[in-house]
Order: C-alpha cells, then structure tokens, then sequence
DNA sequence: GATAAAATATTTAAGCATGAAATAGTGGAG
DNA sequence: CTCCACTATTTCATGCTTAAATATTTTATC
C-alpha cells in the first residue's frame, strides 16, 4: 500500500518533469522562430515557410512532388500549394509536367532561386549560431544527440 | 597561418552543429505540435492557440488586459483579440469593461472555462508524458536545465 | 478491358498570426 | 481649456495552416 503510493507519486513527478520539458522546448523553439520571422522579412523580404521550401528543394536537385514536400516538412498538402505559387509567380521555383504522370508536377528551383537560397542559407547559419553563442559545442552535441533520438523513437506513439 | 586555419575551421564546425541542432529542435516541437493539435481537436474540439490562451487565464484568476496577454503569450496584439472573441462567444471567457479607464477591458475565464480549462489540462499532462515516454527522468531534467539555461541566456542578442 | 481502390494535387472554409493603420480614451503641459 | 503624447484595442491586408471535399490519374484486381 505504501509502496504504491510512492510509485504513483513517482509516476507524477516524471509526468510533470516532462510537462515542464515540453513547455521549454516550444518556448525556445518560437523564440528562436520569432528572430528569425522578423531576419527574413528584414533582409530578404521573405518568410521561414518559403525558405524551409526553398531548403528542401535545394537539398533535392532533381525536383519534388508537392507531396514529397508537404511530407518532408510536416506541413499538409494544400500549405505547400500557396507557397510554391507565389514562388513560382516570383521566378524562384519552377514547375515540370512529368511524361508519364498527368497528375503530378515536379518542382525544383531555377537558377535564380538557387543563388538566392544559397545567399540566405548562408545568413541563416549565421543567425542561428549566434543566437545559440551561449552554448558550448559539447552542449550542443548532447542536446542534439538526445533530439534525434527522440526522433527516431518517435513512431511508437504516432498513429498510422 | 597554419593556426588560422584550424581555429577558421573549427568555428565552422561549431556553427554546423548549432544548425543542426535547431533543426532538430525544430522537428521535435513540430512532431509534438501536430499531434497536439490533432488531440485537442478530437477530444476537445478545440485548438493550442485556445488552450495556451485559457492556461493564462487560468494562471491569473483576477483576469488580464488584451495587452497583458499577447505580451504574456508572445504573440501580436491583434491576434488575441480574435481568440478572446471566439471563446466569449462560447461562453468560456468574460470580457469586464473597468471603472476607471473605458479603454482597457478585462478578460477571465467563466466556471465554465474553468471547469473546461481543468479538464484540458490534465488532458494535456498525460499527452505529452506519452509522447516523452521513450526518454528517461534524468534525460528529461538534462534538456529541460540545457533549455531553460538557453532561455536565462536568450537576451543577449535579442533587441530592445 | 471494366471496375474498384489508391495516389496526387488543388480548392475551400475556418482559424491563426503578423504588422500597420485606424479608433478611442487618458492625462499632462502650457 | 486645448493641444499633444501616450495607451489600449480593434480593424485590415496578407500570408500560413489545417482538415475536408473535389477532381483527376494511375494501379490493382478480377
């Protein structure tokens, strides 16, 4: 009887630990989105959401599916439809008729939006490094380590 | 010039792995964020910006101003007055107008926001001590102190 | 080959989010 | 009292985001 109060207790510290875990992983993840929200906007006159589409296509040269898009970033399909159109209209992404598939459309970047993704690539390691200067590189490795661990233990809980 | 070199080098590592971590760190609150999201809108048929709004609320029982909330909340001032709007439609949150001042109004939760907010909450704990699961209680407490040690040490660069 | 099932992409409606401008109230200096 | 600066809130334009509905094409099954 005692010791299941004491387990039930301890259940409930753990519980709350990783509340408190939660609560400080999202407020340092939109402080850190807010600064950059506001750099963009600044120096490129863009946003996070077209830059992380720009990032992706540039990390696949030959081109994505909108669908390979929306599910490389985790966002839902009929997101990345806005976004790209205003980059296409903007001469930074192009969209190809595929041959064989009516369907789909692969999109890449043109050579302008290539050099334009590297300039802010560029800027936005910068930013990020200093605003993670008070952190040691040792710091870093764990932390991240941790991350992506939780990462990839992440698909016991998520449905499908 | 050898040393240059090397030191040249090393920032560059450093300022890698310090991106990587953000985009980890980035993937995590977004993993979680979603299925929040999804929960909240299945058991509660509500949203996080509602949930986050009615946790303040919930924190400070003698009401707050709109403004006392966006700052509190980290978002812009025109967001909440749409947020607020909702919820004192249904019932959940009631707006004072103030003696003294027919500018500012207060806002607080209702019983029934409350009752609701209580509910929700606990919802919440159970939530996401699930999603953490796969971590340990050491492991917790080591990321929770790494962040909120970012946190302490966020002014630094952010303006103002 | 016909039909059903799955995959792909877009559109729609509602809500979230921002910054800027408009509106309204307060309070002090002259 | 009047003007001016300040505070509080709302409104507006724009863009992000989702889920659900729709349309189209492809693939599988018989």
């Amino acid at each position: 009887m005692e010791d299941m109060h004491v387990a039930v207790q301890q259940d409930d510290i753990e519980q709350k630990e990783k509340l408190r875990l939660w609560v400080r992983l999202l407020r340092a993840s939109r402080m850190i989105e807010a600064e950059l929200r506001n750099r963009f906007a600044v120096e490129f006159n863009t946003t996070l959401p077209r830059f992380d589409v720009m990032a992706a296509l540039d990390r696949f040269p030959d081109g994505m599916l909108m669908s390979d898009l929306s599910r490389y970033l985790l966002v839902s399909n009929g997101n990345v439809t806005g976004i790209i159109e205003r980059l296409v209209q903007e001469g930074f992404v192009s969209r190809a008729k595929r041959e064989g598939d009516k369907r789909t459309s692969i999109v890449s970047l043109t050579a302008e939006g290539c050099a334009l993704f590297a300039q802010m690539a560029d800027a936005h390691e910068r930013w990020v490094s200093a605003y993670l200067n008070a952190m040691s590189l040792d710091e870093a490795r764990t932390l991240s380590g941790m991350l992506e661990s939780f990462r990839s233990n992440w698909e016991d809980h998520s449905p499908e």
